[in-house]
DNA sequence: TCATCGATTCCATATTTATTGAAATATCAA
DNA sequence: TTGATATTTCAATAAATATGGAATCGATGA
């Protein structure tokens, strides 16, 4: 993976209601959400969910389909996947840095977005 | 790790410059660079590294240490590691994203940034 | 067809971010 | 002290980002 698509999906990250939309639909599973459940739940308008979707979008986090009138979207794990793998191997000692030192759940944050 | 500090790392490093700058930081080790070897490195005038250090420093990826008149950089791992898990924890899937499938590096992308 | 619903695009605006020259600060050496 | 060096802060500017109302597009059902 390329420093620039890193970027790009660091970017798309780095916001808090799209990190909070991505965790959203990482719950939700391959099922998704609309974007419109997104929009209320995060508490924006329809039109700045749009905005944020794209960007999610352009950097290929999600995923979308159309069902009926609404579109789903959902967490495509690939690219994640690969900022993790980009992140470990250029921008981690090589000793610390790996999940296996930091897995363990942070509770107090777990209900801070719904 | 709150969402707000994981926000502020993933904003620092969603930056050409300052990821290139984290990447020599990481390569550099504990020694670090001096501000004004890494402006040079980077290709950016003094007043902007310094901009783009602060933001990287506030942050916490990197720690600061003046010797001499140089100011010299290094990264600090604990916020990355912090942020590795959580986005491992909040952002994966609990299936894919661990840098156990994703740990074999891109060589084509070694020497980018150098 | 027509009204409605869900989502996006367009537009205007406000805010944030990035950039660099110039000035200020800190350190050191002569 | 004076001058040189390294870095930051300040100021001005340009560019990108975030926001939401209004208009538009697509799909559905009466």
């Amino acid at each position: 993976m390329d420093a620039n698509s890193v970027i790009k999906a660091l970017a798309a990250l780095a916001q808090e209601h799209r990190l909070a939309v991505y965790r959203l639909l990482v719950q939700a599973g391959p099922e998704g959400l609309s974007a419109g459940i997104l929009a209320d739940r995060i508490g924006v308008a329809p039109s700045s969910m749009s905005f944020h979707l794209a960007q999610l979008a352009n950097a290929g986090l999600v995923m979308q389909r159309r069902q009926s009138r609404s579109i789903i979207y959902s967490a495509d794990f690939d690219v994640m996947n690969s900022v993790m793998g980009y992140l470990t191997e250029n921008c981690c000692g090589g000793l610390s840095c790996s999940p296996i030192t930091a897995f363990f759940p942070d509770v107090s944050d777990q209900r801070e977005v719904a």
